[in-house]
DNA sequence: TCTCTGCCAAGAGGA
């Protein structure tokens, strides 16, 4: 019932009259689907909108209006006055928002050239997927929605490991050697073999290629890296906004030194999140002048495109960047390839365009769910972003088939002409394999998924962690503030390290977190958050102690933190990836197809001779002594199942008890199988 | 009001 109610209010809030005032209820709605802690003001300013107005200005140019408050009351309104492009923001009544920039007179004005709006600030987008929704907004939508468990590439495997050797020697040396052994050593990870393995790769071609990078590697090592002399780095083009206008644009860039790797940042005020390949202190020369600046440096190792998209990625990481540190104003883009390292100033024209990106990728992923256009209550999804016309694009999409699949299960079949013509022979290429019942399936499991997650969003937590203090936190058990750091840093293992915490003062608070939980660890201060992810592995009433995947020894003793549980999320992300498997176009998935939607009647072999190996019948015996009747009868059937056994059975009955038999013999008639196999293999001649 | 189920993650490169 709940639910249904969620649903409603919804609905309300997609469909309400996006001019009209706000009513009395309206108003309550809001209060109950929005907390009122949820509102604040300055830096992390969270707005209600209320209502949003086309006006026409003097000049005859259209502004949208929006009535906004961040007051707890709802009373205390604002006007924010969007201008330019920034009309064309999805913005409804009942959406929360952030605003970048100045409010005068409680007005606000965001423009071509001042302040930002960002639309679900509170809904973090990495900055690949807004930089890949440049080409194509539907494959960035897509590939958000069903995360397949994509398989890793040849130059995927080789860009991976080229960025740890590199990650590695920034903080190490560049010295040829070094790299040399740096890059054995990388080779050698058990995580890099066992995909070298399923990729059938042989170990010393990878070896190779990764060893070309290298010399590469010394040269930009050669060029930038600082050293006594510092009059012959490389002249570079590049002009901060904060420059003088009157200044050479061309500088020298020395970097300094690393300051961190895979820097993972949260950022709740333009709604981003991502992982900066190096952090990098920089000083500019230029002519007599100096800046010292705190960079992000990305490393790409394909071609060297100096592409909108890369250039794209390290903009919104100059943006991430001002969650921890002053404004970095440009970031820098390395090709491991050639060496060569292209600055990339950040324009308030790139940030602004790439902001509102992000927005209209934010409104598709929070506002799934539509109520059809004839139908009076038919629920459906919301359409996604239109389908391009770019054969070269598409030609080497990821999620093509997703793609095509939704637009036959989804907007074919409203003929509304968003589906370009030109695109149609693709589309039924990729989907010609799928009958009418799979898409019905389809169509009807990716709704039912969506409306779950929909139902549960704000049951989502982690923006209490930015939004409300940790004393206030506390009170409901998942929090724990006021935190300094004891002992000294142990490293576990590679990339997870032991940290023990104290309440600064006084012993712990009464708290549900117990050890084996997900945490988040952040600084009480703004500038630290989301510093470190991991586990509880100990906790009593005067210390936790937690496994981070970061080592907060940088950190001065005095810091303040806070540990905050990260609470499951209803995940979808899984049975939507599999539903979109169930309908690729491989054997595997067509067998599945038959049987989950075409229902066709699973088989069963006759006799368990033929199943088991003959000298294993006694040990099986032996296992299914424990069963009883109906038991073993059911662990029979599964022995002799083709397809699939459904056990059905009342609780206490002995479904596990049987399932976990069932992997008993399975293992030992695997054992059995292999064993046999090896007596065949030393027997014949090849000696396999 | 609690239980269960699906979960490591943002980016590795291609044009």
């Amino acid at each position: 019932m709940e639910e249904l109610d969620e649903l409603e209010e919804l609905m309300e809030k997609n469909f309400g009259d996006e001019t009209a005032p706000p009513t009395e209820t309206f108003q309550k709605k809001m209060e109950i689907s929005f907390p009122k802690t949820l509102l604040s003001r300055g830096m992390d300013n969270r707005y209600l909108v209320l209502a949003v107005n086309i006006v026409q200005n003097e000049v005859g140019n259209h502004e949208k209006h929006l009535t906004i408050t961040a007051s707890q009351s709802l009373g205390d309104k604002e006007l924010c006055i969007l201008r330019n492009d920034w009309c064309s923001v999805p913005v409804a009544p009942g959406d929360i928002i952030h605003l970048e920039g100045d409010s005068i007179s409680d007005t606000w004005i965001v423009d071509k050239d001042f302040g930002y709006l960002i639309l679900y600030p509170d809904m973090l987008i990495s900055g690949t997927s807004v930089a890949s929704s440049i080409r194509c907004m539907r494959r960035a939508v897509l590939s958000e929605t069903f995360r397949k468990s994509d398989h890793t590439t040849r130059p995927m495997l080789i860009g991976t490991i080229l960025h740890e050797i590199f990650q590695k020697a920034v903080s190490d040396s560049f010295a040829p050697e070094k790299l040399q052994e740096l890059a054995l050593h990388t080779l050698q990870e058990t995580r890099h073999l066992k995909e070298m393995y399923r990729l059938n790769l042989n170990q010393e071609e990878i070896k190779q290629e990764v060893e070309e990078y290298l010399p590469s590697f010394s040269k930009w090592a050669g060029d930038f890296m600082h050293k006594d002399m510092s009059t012959d780095f490389p002249q570079m083009q590049l002009s901060l906004p904060s420059d003088d206008s009157k200044d050479n644009s061309t500088c020298n860039v020395e970097v300094v030194k690393a300051l961190d790797i895979e820097e993972s940042i949260w950022s709740p005020r333009f709604g981003l999140k991502g992982k900066i390949d190096v952090t990098v202190g920089v000083k500019i020369h230029r002519g007599y002048k100096m800046k010292y600046k705190i960079m992000p440096l990305e490393l790409k190792t394909g071609k060297e495109s100096n592409s909108i998209e890369h250039r794209s990625q390290v903009v919104l990481y100059t943006l991430l960047s001002q969650e921890r540190r002053p404004d970095p104003e440009a970031g820098l883009l390395l090709y491991l390839k050639t060496g060569q390292m292209y600055p990339v100033p950040a324009k308030h024209l790139d940030k602004r365009e790439l902001l509102k990106l992000r927005n209209q990728m934010a409104f598709s992923l929070f506002n799934r769910i539509t109520k059809s256009a004839s139908g009076k209550e038919k629920i459906q999804l919301a359409p996604l972003p239109q389908i391009i016309e770019d054969y070269q694009t598409c030609k080497y999409c990821s999620q093509v088939d997703n793609c095509a699949l939704s637009s036959r299960a989804f907007e074919q079949q409203m003929d509304d002409g968003s589906v370009p013509v030109s695109m149609l022979p693709k589309i039924m290429e990729e989907t010609q394999h799928l009958q009418l019942a799979h898409l019905e399936y389809f169509r009807l499991w990716c709704l039912m998924l969506t409306l779950e997650t929909q139902s549960k969003e704000n049951r989502k937590n982690h923006q209490n962690i930015w939004l409300i203090p940790a004393s206030e936190m506390e009170k409901s058990g998942n929090c724990i503030g006021n935190l300094i750091k004891t002992e000294n840093v142990k490293t576990a293992c590679d990339g997870q390290y032991l940290h023990n915490f104290q309440r600064k003062n006084g012993a712990m608070p009464v708290t549900n977190l117990m050890s084996g939980d997900k945490i988040i660890l952040s600084g009480e201060e703004r500038a630290l958050f989301v510093v470190a992810r991991g586990y509880v592995k100990k906790i009593n009433t005067t210390t936790v102690t937690c496994l981070l995947d970061r080592n907060l020894s940088v950190h001065p003793e005095s810091t303040l933190f806070r540990l905050d549980l990260e609470e499951k999320n209803c995940d979808i992300v899984t049975p939507l990836g599999n539903l979109s498997k169930l309908m690729e176009n491989i054997h595997a998935s067509k067998r599945l197809r038959e049987l989950i939607i075409d229902l066709r009647e699973p088989q069963f072999t006759s006799y368990l001779s033929s199943v088991l190996p003959h000298d294993a019948k006694d040990t099986v015996a032996c296992i299914l002594k424990g069963l009883n009747k109906p038991q073993r009868q059911a662990m029979k059937k599964v022995l002799l199942s083709k397809d699939y056994t459904l056990i059905v059975g009342m609780p206490g009955t002995g479904k596990t008890t049987t399932i976990c038999t069932l992997v008993k013999v399975r293992k030992f008639t695997q054992i059995s199988r292999n064993l046999q196999r090896r007596k065949f293999a030393d027997q014949s001649p090849l000696n396999l």
